[in-house]
DNA sequence: TGTACATCAGTGAACGCGCGTTCACTGATGTAC
DNA sequence: TGTACATCAGTGAACGCGCGTTCACTGATGTAC
Protein backbone atom coordinates (compact mmCIF):
# COMPACT_ATOMS: atom_id res chain seq x y z
CA UNK A 1 0.00 0.00 0.00
CA UNK A 2 1.35 3.42 -0.75
CA UNK A 3 1.12 5.76 1.69
CA UNK A 4 3.53 8.64 0.12
CA UNK A 5 1.94 11.37 -0.71
CA UNK A 6 2.36 11.93 -4.60
CA UNK A 7 5.10 14.00 -6.04
CA UNK A 8 2.85 16.68 -7.82
CA UNK A 9 3.70 16.72 -11.53
CA UNK A 10 5.90 19.83 -12.67
CA UNK A 11 4.20 22.80 -13.31
CA UNK A 12 1.96 23.22 -16.51
CA UNK A 13 2.11 18.98 -16.37
CA UNK A 14 -0.91 18.47 -14.92
CA UNK A 15 -2.32 16.79 -17.37
CA UNK A 16 0.00 13.76 -17.14
CA UNK A 17 -2.33 13.07 -14.30
CA UNK A 18 -5.71 13.50 -16.34
CA UNK A 19 -4.03 10.85 -19.19
CA UNK A 20 -3.26 8.04 -16.05
CA UNK A 21 -6.39 8.62 -14.76
CA UNK A 22 -8.31 7.95 -18.42
CA UNK A 23 -5.70 4.87 -18.29
CA UNK A 24 -6.73 3.20 -15.22
CA UNK A 25 -10.72 3.92 -16.03
CA UNK A 26 -10.21 2.44 -19.41
CA UNK A 27 -8.30 -0.61 -18.06
CA UNK A 28 -11.25 -0.95 -15.07
CA UNK A 29 -14.11 -0.35 -17.42
CA UNK A 30 -12.79 -3.81 -19.49
CA UNK A 31 -12.96 -5.36 -16.44
CA UNK A 32 -16.09 -3.95 -15.07
CA UNK A 33 -18.53 -4.07 -18.65
CA UNK A 34 -20.74 -1.91 -17.08
CA UNK A 35 -20.02 2.26 -16.88
CA UNK A 36 -22.34 2.25 -13.75
CA UNK A 37 -20.06 0.03 -11.52
CA UNK A 38 -17.18 1.85 -12.12
CA UNK A 39 -16.51 4.27 -8.74
CA UNK A 40 -14.64 7.74 -9.08
CA UNK A 41 -12.74 6.71 -5.59
CA UNK A 42 -11.95 3.00 -7.44
CA UNK A 43 -10.05 4.86 -10.09
CA UNK A 44 -8.72 7.25 -7.34
CA UNK A 45 -7.29 4.29 -5.51
CA UNK A 46 -6.15 2.67 -8.70
CA UNK A 47 -3.99 5.88 -9.58
CA UNK A 48 -2.97 6.37 -5.72
CA UNK A 49 -4.40 9.81 -6.03
CA UNK A 50 -6.75 11.78 -3.29
CA UNK A 51 -10.37 10.85 -4.94
CA UNK A 52 -10.69 14.84 -4.85
CA UNK A 53 -7.87 14.75 -7.37
CA UNK A 54 -10.09 13.41 -10.15
CA UNK A 55 -12.49 16.83 -9.89
CA UNK A 56 -9.00 18.95 -11.26
CA UNK A 57 -9.37 17.11 -14.47
CA UNK A 58 -13.20 16.23 -14.60
CA UNK A 59 -16.42 17.95 -13.61
CA UNK A 60 -17.65 14.95 -12.20
CA UNK A 61 -17.56 10.89 -12.94
CA UNK A 62 -19.67 10.64 -16.00
CA UNK A 63 -16.89 12.86 -17.88
CA UNK A 64 -14.62 10.60 -16.97
CA UNK A 65 -16.26 7.91 -18.60
CA UNK A 66 -16.90 9.72 -21.06
CA UNK A 67 -13.16 10.47 -21.59
CA UNK A 68 -12.29 7.05 -21.49
CA UNK A 69 -14.76 6.36 -24.56
CA UNK A 70 -13.33 8.64 -26.38
CA UNK A 71 -10.38 7.30 -26.22
CA UNK A 72 -11.22 4.03 -26.66
CA UNK A 73 -13.22 5.04 -30.24
CA UNK A 74 -9.96 6.59 -31.27
CA UNK A 75 -8.57 3.29 -30.72
CA UNK A 76 -10.93 1.38 -32.44
CA UNK A 77 -11.02 3.49 -35.36
CA UNK A 78 -7.08 4.31 -35.69
CA UNK A 79 -7.03 -0.11 -35.71
CA UNK A 80 -9.38 -0.30 -38.85
CA UNK A 81 -7.43 2.58 -40.82
CA UNK A 82 -3.86 1.13 -40.09
CA UNK A 83 -5.88 -2.35 -41.81
CA UNK A 84 -8.06 -0.93 -44.39
CA UNK A 85 -4.59 1.19 -45.40
CA UNK A 86 -2.40 -2.22 -45.30
CA UNK A 87 -5.27 -4.02 -47.95
CA UNK A 88 -5.05 -4.29 -51.54
CA UNK A 89 -8.20 -3.23 -52.94
CA UNK A 90 -11.63 -2.19 -51.91
CA UNK A 91 -13.13 -5.23 -50.71
CA UNK A 92 -10.30 -6.59 -49.04
CA UNK A 93 -10.04 -3.34 -47.22
CA UNK A 94 -13.88 -3.48 -45.94
CA UNK A 95 -12.96 -6.89 -44.83
CA UNK A 96 -10.04 -5.68 -43.20
CA UNK A 97 -11.40 -2.62 -41.68
CA UNK A 98 -14.42 -5.02 -39.52
CA UNK A 99 -11.97 -7.46 -38.75
CA UNK A 100 -9.48 -5.30 -37.27
CA UNK A 101 -12.61 -3.51 -35.39
CA UNK A 102 -13.72 -7.51 -34.29
CA UNK A 103 -10.39 -8.21 -33.01
CA UNK A 104 -10.32 -5.27 -30.90
CA UNK A 105 -13.93 -6.46 -29.61
CA UNK A 106 -12.34 -9.75 -28.73
CA UNK A 107 -9.57 -8.15 -26.69
CA UNK A 108 -11.89 -5.73 -25.29
CA UNK A 109 -15.03 -7.22 -25.00
CA UNK A 110 -15.59 -5.21 -21.18
CA UNK A 111 -15.14 -2.31 -23.40
CA UNK A 112 -17.02 -2.89 -26.12
CA UNK A 113 -20.12 -3.10 -23.78
CA UNK A 114 -19.55 -0.05 -22.47
CA UNK A 115 -19.19 1.64 -25.58
CA UNK A 116 -22.36 0.67 -27.39
CA UNK A 117 -24.47 -0.51 -24.47
CA UNK A 118 -23.93 1.48 -21.43
CA UNK A 119 -26.07 4.23 -19.77
CA UNK A 120 -23.93 7.06 -20.11
CA UNK A 121 -24.49 6.23 -24.01
CA UNK A 122 -27.97 6.83 -22.56
CA UNK A 123 -27.96 9.60 -20.51
CA UNK A 124 -25.12 11.94 -22.75
CA UNK A 125 -24.74 10.25 -26.29
CA UNK A 126 -21.43 9.52 -27.57
CA UNK A 127 -21.51 12.41 -30.47
CA UNK A 128 -17.90 11.07 -31.27
CA UNK A 129 -18.96 7.54 -32.21
CA UNK A 130 -20.05 9.13 -36.09
CA UNK A 131 -16.84 9.09 -37.21
CA UNK A 132 -16.81 5.04 -37.04
CA UNK A 133 -19.55 4.87 -38.83
CA UNK A 134 -18.86 7.57 -41.25
CA UNK A 135 -15.58 5.15 -42.58
CA UNK A 136 -17.90 2.14 -43.10
CA UNK A 137 -20.08 3.55 -45.01
CA UNK A 138 -17.25 5.07 -47.23
CA UNK A 139 -15.61 1.73 -47.04
CA UNK A 140 -18.91 0.05 -48.96
CA UNK A 141 -19.52 2.80 -51.27
CA UNK A 142 -15.58 2.51 -52.13
CA UNK A 143 -16.61 -1.15 -52.68
CA UNK A 144 -19.55 -0.15 -54.94
CA UNK A 145 -17.30 2.51 -56.58
CA UNK A 146 -15.17 -0.12 -57.66
CA UNK A 147 -17.62 -2.96 -58.81
CA UNK A 148 -16.71 -5.41 -56.86
CA UNK A 149 -19.73 -4.81 -54.64
CA UNK A 150 -23.42 -4.15 -56.94
CA UNK A 151 -24.62 -0.64 -57.08
CA UNK A 152 -27.15 -0.40 -54.20
CA UNK A 153 -27.52 2.84 -51.80
CA UNK A 154 -24.22 2.72 -49.70
CA UNK A 155 -25.63 3.82 -46.40
CA UNK A 156 -28.37 1.09 -46.51
CA UNK A 157 -26.11 -1.64 -46.84
CA UNK A 158 -23.85 -0.32 -44.64
CA UNK A 159 -26.30 0.28 -42.03
CA UNK A 160 -27.61 -3.70 -42.61
CA UNK A 161 -24.26 -4.69 -42.38
CA UNK A 162 -22.46 -2.92 -39.17
CA UNK A 163 -26.18 -4.33 -37.76
CA UNK A 164 -25.07 -7.55 -38.33
CA UNK A 165 -21.63 -7.02 -37.49
CA UNK A 166 -22.34 -5.40 -34.62
CA UNK A 167 -24.94 -8.71 -33.49
CA UNK A 168 -22.29 -10.74 -34.18
CA UNK A 169 -19.85 -8.92 -31.97
CA UNK A 170 -22.57 -8.54 -28.92
CA UNK A 171 -23.98 -11.89 -28.89
CA UNK A 172 -20.33 -13.77 -28.79
CA UNK A 173 -20.14 -11.05 -25.51
CA UNK A 174 -23.22 -11.26 -23.94
CA UNK A 175 -23.66 -15.02 -24.79
CA UNK A 176 -20.35 -16.86 -24.75
CA UNK A 177 -21.72 -19.92 -24.21
CA UNK A 178 -23.62 -20.45 -27.53
CA UNK A 179 -21.67 -22.53 -30.25
CA UNK A 180 -20.70 -19.62 -32.15
CA UNK A 181 -19.05 -20.41 -35.43
CA UNK A 182 -15.82 -18.74 -36.07
CA UNK A 183 -16.03 -14.58 -36.70
CA UNK A 184 -13.83 -14.61 -40.25
CA UNK A 185 -16.63 -16.90 -41.74
CA UNK A 186 -19.49 -15.63 -40.48
CA UNK A 187 -18.19 -12.20 -41.38
CA UNK A 188 -17.71 -13.18 -44.73
CA UNK A 189 -21.42 -14.77 -44.83
CA UNK A 190 -22.31 -10.94 -44.10
CA UNK A 191 -20.26 -9.43 -46.73
CA UNK A 192 -21.29 -12.12 -49.80
CA UNK A 193 -24.81 -11.90 -48.51
CA UNK A 194 -25.65 -8.40 -47.42
CA UNK A 195 -22.85 -6.27 -49.76
CA UNK A 196 -22.73 -8.84 -52.57
CA UNK A 197 -19.20 -9.40 -52.34
CA UNK A 198 -17.65 -12.05 -54.28
CA UNK A 199 -14.90 -13.74 -52.69
CA UNK B 1 -47.77 7.44 1.27
CA UNK B 2 -48.95 4.45 2.37
CA UNK B 3 -48.33 4.09 6.39
CA UNK B 4 -50.52 1.31 7.00
CA UNK B 5 -49.50 -1.97 7.72
CA UNK B 6 -49.74 -4.42 4.88
CA UNK B 7 -52.87 -6.74 5.54
CA UNK B 8 -51.24 -10.16 5.06
CA UNK B 9 -52.43 -12.35 2.60
CA UNK B 10 -54.23 -15.29 3.71
CA UNK B 11 -53.03 -18.59 4.61
CA UNK B 12 -51.28 -20.50 2.08
CA UNK B 13 -51.51 -16.86 -0.36
CA UNK B 14 -48.01 -16.24 0.01
CA UNK B 15 -47.18 -16.55 -3.34
CA UNK B 16 -49.27 -13.78 -4.04
CA UNK B 17 -46.87 -11.55 -2.41
CA UNK B 18 -44.28 -13.22 -4.88
CA UNK B 19 -45.50 -12.34 -7.81
CA UNK B 20 -46.75 -8.73 -6.98
CA UNK B 21 -42.83 -8.33 -6.07
CA UNK B 22 -41.77 -10.00 -9.94
CA UNK B 23 -44.24 -7.85 -11.60
CA UNK B 24 -42.48 -4.54 -10.20
CA UNK B 25 -39.55 -5.43 -10.87
CA UNK B 26 -40.46 -6.28 -14.18
CA UNK B 27 -41.43 -2.84 -14.37
CA UNK B 28 -38.73 -1.12 -13.16
CA UNK B 29 -36.50 -3.38 -14.89
CA UNK B 30 -38.20 -1.93 -17.98
CA UNK B 31 -37.24 1.62 -17.13
CA UNK B 32 -34.21 0.80 -16.10
CA UNK B 33 -32.59 -0.94 -18.63
CA UNK B 34 -29.97 -1.89 -16.08
CA UNK B 35 -30.37 -4.63 -13.27
CA UNK B 36 -27.61 -3.45 -11.08
CA UNK B 37 -29.45 -0.04 -11.20
CA UNK B 38 -32.81 -2.36 -9.72
CA UNK B 39 -32.30 -2.20 -5.65
CA UNK B 40 -34.44 -4.50 -3.48
CA UNK B 41 -35.28 -1.60 -1.39
CA UNK B 42 -36.78 0.19 -4.16
CA UNK B 43 -38.80 -2.96 -5.35
CA UNK B 44 -40.02 -3.27 -1.65
CA UNK B 45 -41.30 0.41 -2.03
CA UNK B 46 -42.67 -0.45 -4.89
CA UNK B 47 -45.18 -3.17 -3.44
CA UNK B 48 -45.35 -1.01 -0.03
CA UNK B 49 -43.46 -3.70 1.80
CA UNK B 50 -40.84 -3.66 4.12
CA UNK B 51 -37.47 -4.59 2.03
CA UNK B 52 -37.59 -7.78 4.00
CA UNK B 53 -40.20 -8.89 3.21
CA UNK B 54 -38.57 -9.42 -0.18
CA UNK B 55 -36.34 -12.40 1.23
CA UNK B 56 -39.46 -14.67 2.31
CA UNK B 57 -39.48 -15.39 -1.76
CA UNK B 58 -36.07 -14.40 -2.84
CA UNK B 59 -32.75 -15.42 -1.65
CA UNK B 60 -31.29 -12.59 -2.53
CA UNK B 61 -31.31 -9.86 -5.14
CA UNK B 62 -29.78 -11.42 -8.14
CA UNK B 63 -32.30 -14.23 -7.33
CA UNK B 64 -35.00 -11.85 -7.73
CA UNK B 65 -33.71 -10.10 -11.00
CA UNK B 66 -33.52 -13.76 -12.29
CA UNK B 67 -37.03 -14.33 -11.69
CA UNK B 68 -38.10 -11.18 -13.55
CA UNK B 69 -35.92 -12.60 -16.52
CA UNK B 70 -37.73 -15.84 -16.54
CA UNK B 71 -41.25 -14.35 -16.70
CA UNK B 72 -39.93 -11.90 -19.88
CA UNK B 73 -38.76 -14.72 -21.58
CA UNK B 74 -41.62 -16.66 -21.01
CA UNK B 75 -44.05 -13.81 -22.55
CA UNK B 76 -41.62 -13.16 -25.27
CA UNK B 77 -41.48 -16.92 -26.41
CA UNK B 78 -45.30 -16.74 -25.74
CA UNK B 79 -45.82 -13.85 -28.43
CA UNK B 80 -43.90 -15.79 -30.63
CA UNK B 81 -45.47 -18.67 -30.32
CA UNK B 82 -48.96 -17.13 -31.01
CA UNK B 83 -47.74 -15.06 -33.96
CA UNK B 84 -46.33 -18.53 -35.49
CA UNK B 85 -49.54 -20.27 -34.80
CA UNK B 86 -51.74 -17.26 -36.41
CA UNK B 87 -49.18 -17.76 -39.89
CA UNK B 88 -50.17 -19.85 -43.16
CA UNK B 89 -47.44 -21.52 -43.58
CA UNK B 90 -43.73 -22.17 -42.46
CA UNK B 91 -42.40 -19.21 -44.25
CA UNK B 92 -44.86 -16.77 -42.71
CA UNK B 93 -44.79 -18.23 -39.31
CA UNK B 94 -40.58 -17.80 -39.19
CA UNK B 95 -41.21 -13.99 -40.19
CA UNK B 96 -44.42 -13.57 -37.71
CA UNK B 97 -42.29 -15.14 -35.15
CA UNK B 98 -39.82 -12.78 -35.75
CA UNK B 99 -42.00 -9.60 -36.05
CA UNK B 100 -43.54 -10.28 -32.81
CA UNK B 101 -40.43 -10.57 -31.37
CA UNK B 102 -38.95 -7.34 -32.20
CA UNK B 103 -42.71 -5.86 -31.45
CA UNK B 104 -42.20 -6.88 -27.81
CA UNK B 105 -38.68 -5.32 -27.87
CA UNK B 106 -39.55 -1.93 -28.97
CA UNK B 107 -42.37 -2.05 -26.65
CA UNK B 108 -39.80 -3.36 -23.73
CA UNK B 109 -36.07 -1.45 -24.80
CA UNK B 110 -35.17 -2.21 -21.09
CA UNK B 111 -35.95 -5.30 -20.47
CA UNK B 112 -34.72 -6.28 -23.74
CA UNK B 113 -31.41 -5.16 -23.06
CA UNK B 114 -30.96 -6.94 -19.05
CA UNK B 115 -32.17 -9.58 -21.13
CA UNK B 116 -29.58 -9.66 -23.34
CA UNK B 117 -26.98 -7.34 -22.01
CA UNK B 118 -26.43 -7.73 -18.14
CA UNK B 119 -24.66 -8.13 -15.74
CA UNK B 120 -26.63 -11.15 -13.76
CA UNK B 121 -26.54 -12.83 -17.26
CA UNK B 122 -22.41 -12.55 -16.88
CA UNK B 123 -22.96 -13.98 -13.30
CA UNK B 124 -25.48 -16.56 -13.31
CA UNK B 125 -26.54 -17.15 -17.47
CA UNK B 126 -30.14 -17.36 -17.92
CA UNK B 127 -30.18 -21.71 -19.40
CA UNK B 128 -34.09 -20.74 -19.67
CA UNK B 129 -33.07 -18.71 -22.80
CA UNK B 130 -32.49 -21.94 -24.50
CA UNK B 131 -36.08 -22.30 -25.46
CA UNK B 132 -36.20 -18.90 -27.86
CA UNK B 133 -32.93 -20.21 -29.40
CA UNK B 134 -34.63 -24.20 -29.68
CA UNK B 135 -37.65 -22.57 -31.62
CA UNK B 136 -35.74 -20.11 -34.23
CA UNK B 137 -33.65 -23.29 -35.40
CA UNK B 138 -36.78 -25.26 -35.98
CA UNK B 139 -38.80 -22.23 -37.44
CA UNK B 140 -35.80 -22.14 -40.11
CA UNK B 141 -35.68 -26.20 -40.25
CA UNK B 142 -39.33 -25.86 -41.06
CA UNK B 143 -38.47 -23.32 -44.24
CA UNK B 144 -36.21 -25.80 -45.57
CA UNK B 145 -38.38 -28.63 -45.07
CA UNK B 146 -41.27 -27.19 -46.63
CA UNK B 147 -38.84 -26.51 -49.78
CA UNK B 148 -39.56 -22.64 -48.90
CA UNK B 149 -35.65 -22.04 -47.70
CA UNK B 150 -32.86 -23.62 -49.90
CA UNK B 151 -31.26 -26.68 -48.08
CA UNK B 152 -28.64 -25.65 -45.24
CA UNK B 153 -27.74 -26.13 -41.98
CA UNK B 154 -30.52 -25.08 -39.90
CA UNK B 155 -28.33 -24.61 -36.59
CA UNK B 156 -26.33 -22.38 -38.67
CA UNK B 157 -28.14 -19.86 -40.20
CA UNK B 158 -30.33 -19.65 -37.83
CA UNK B 159 -27.33 -18.13 -35.79
CA UNK B 160 -26.94 -16.06 -38.68
CA UNK B 161 -30.37 -14.51 -38.71
CA UNK B 162 -30.65 -14.33 -34.61
CA UNK B 163 -27.21 -12.65 -34.88
CA UNK B 164 -28.62 -10.02 -37.17
CA UNK B 165 -32.04 -9.98 -35.85
CA UNK B 166 -30.57 -9.13 -32.19
CA UNK B 167 -28.03 -6.69 -33.59
CA UNK B 168 -30.96 -4.72 -35.54
CA UNK B 169 -32.54 -4.45 -32.36
CA UNK B 170 -30.36 -3.96 -30.16
CA UNK B 171 -28.58 -0.79 -31.95
CA UNK B 172 -32.36 0.56 -32.56
CA UNK B 173 -31.78 0.48 -28.31
CA UNK B 174 -28.78 1.50 -27.93
CA UNK B 175 -28.07 3.99 -30.66
CA UNK B 176 -32.12 5.36 -31.26
CA UNK B 177 -30.63 9.11 -33.02
CA UNK B 178 -28.97 7.12 -35.84
CA UNK B 179 -31.38 7.10 -39.40
CA UNK B 180 -32.93 3.37 -38.97
CA UNK B 181 -34.69 2.14 -41.83
CA UNK B 182 -38.27 0.49 -40.67
CA UNK B 183 -37.69 -2.69 -39.05
CA UNK B 184 -40.05 -4.80 -41.00
CA UNK B 185 -37.84 -3.76 -43.98
CA UNK B 186 -34.70 -4.56 -42.41
CA UNK B 187 -35.97 -8.15 -41.21
CA UNK B 188 -37.40 -8.93 -44.52
CA UNK B 189 -33.74 -7.99 -46.20
CA UNK B 190 -32.55 -10.12 -43.43
CA UNK B 191 -35.26 -13.17 -44.54
CA UNK B 192 -34.17 -13.19 -48.24
CA UNK B 193 -30.03 -12.69 -48.16
CA UNK B 194 -29.53 -15.06 -44.93
CA UNK B 195 -32.38 -17.42 -45.16
CA UNK B 196 -33.12 -17.54 -48.82
CA UNK B 197 -36.40 -16.94 -48.49
CA UNK B 198 -38.53 -15.69 -51.37
CA UNK B 199 -41.13 -13.09 -50.71
C1' DT C 1 20.41 39.11 -4.80
C1' DG C 2 16.45 38.77 -1.67
C1' DT C 3 11.73 38.41 -0.69
C1' DA C 4 6.79 38.71 -1.03
C1' DC C 5 3.27 36.77 -3.47
C1' DA C 6 0.55 34.31 -7.02
C1' DT C 7 -0.09 30.05 -9.04
C1' DC C 8 -0.23 25.31 -9.66
C1' DA C 9 -0.89 20.37 -8.30
C1' DG C 10 -2.81 17.86 -5.17
C1' DT C 11 -4.87 16.57 -0.20
C1' DG C 12 -7.93 15.13 3.88
C1' DA C 13 -11.93 15.40 6.49
C1' DA C 14 -16.56 15.52 6.30
C1' DC C 15 -21.47 15.59 4.42
C1' DG C 16 -25.58 12.81 3.67
C1' DC C 17 -27.25 8.88 1.19
C1' DG C 18 -29.04 4.37 -0.17
C1' DC C 19 -27.65 -0.05 -0.29
C1' DG C 20 -27.95 -5.62 0.92
C1' DT C 21 -28.50 -8.32 4.57
C1' DT C 22 -29.17 -10.04 9.62
C1' DC C 23 -31.82 -10.53 13.55
C1' DA C 24 -35.32 -11.00 16.79
C1' DC C 25 -39.96 -9.86 16.65
C1' DT C 26 -45.52 -9.38 15.80
C1' DG C 27 -50.08 -10.69 15.04
C1' DA C 28 -53.57 -13.27 12.82
C1' DT C 29 -55.30 -17.88 11.75
C1' DG C 30 -55.80 -22.53 11.71
C1' DT C 31 -55.51 -27.14 14.40
C1' DA C 32 -55.04 -30.81 18.13
C1' DC C 33 -56.91 -32.11 22.23
C1' DT D 1 -67.10 -25.87 22.99
C1' DG D 2 -62.79 -23.88 24.81
C1' DT D 3 -57.97 -23.24 24.80
C1' DA D 4 -53.10 -23.96 24.07
C1' DC D 5 -50.00 -24.02 20.53
C1' DA D 6 -47.86 -24.27 15.91
C1' DT D 7 -47.63 -22.04 11.70
C1' DC D 8 -47.75 -18.60 8.37
C1' DA D 9 -47.10 -13.82 6.49
C1' DG D 10 -44.89 -10.03 7.24
C1' DT D 11 -42.22 -6.17 10.17
C1' DG D 12 -38.68 -2.74 12.13
C1' DA D 13 -34.34 -1.60 13.81
C1' DA D 14 -29.77 -2.06 13.11
C1' DC D 15 -25.16 -3.45 10.95
C1' DG D 16 -21.33 -1.84 8.15
C1' DC D 17 -20.21 -0.21 3.63
C1' DG D 18 -18.82 2.55 -0.37
C1' DC D 19 -20.39 6.11 -2.89
C1' DG D 20 -20.21 11.30 -5.25
C1' DT D 21 -19.29 15.60 -4.02
C1' DT D 22 -17.99 19.94 -1.12
C1' DC D 23 -14.88 22.54 1.35
C1' DA D 24 -11.01 24.68 3.21
C1' DC D 25 -6.40 23.52 3.11
C1' DT D 26 -0.99 22.36 1.94
C1' DG D 27 3.35 22.78 -0.04
C1' DA D 28 6.36 23.41 -3.81
C1' DT D 29 7.66 26.43 -7.60
C1' DG D 30 7.93 30.18 -10.41
C1' DT D 31 7.76 35.49 -10.93
C1' DA D 32 7.59 40.64 -10.05
C1' DC D 33 9.88 44.04 -7.79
Amino acid sequence: MEETRRRPNARGKGELLREEIVTAAVGMLDELADDEALSLRAVARAVSIAATSVYLHFPDRDALVLAAMRRCHEELVAAGDEAAAAAAGPADALRARILAQAAWAQEHPGLYKVLHESAVHRRHGMPFKEVMVARTVEAVQACMDAGVAPADDATTVAIDLRTAVNGMLAQRINEPDLPWPPAAEQLDRFLVKLVGLRR
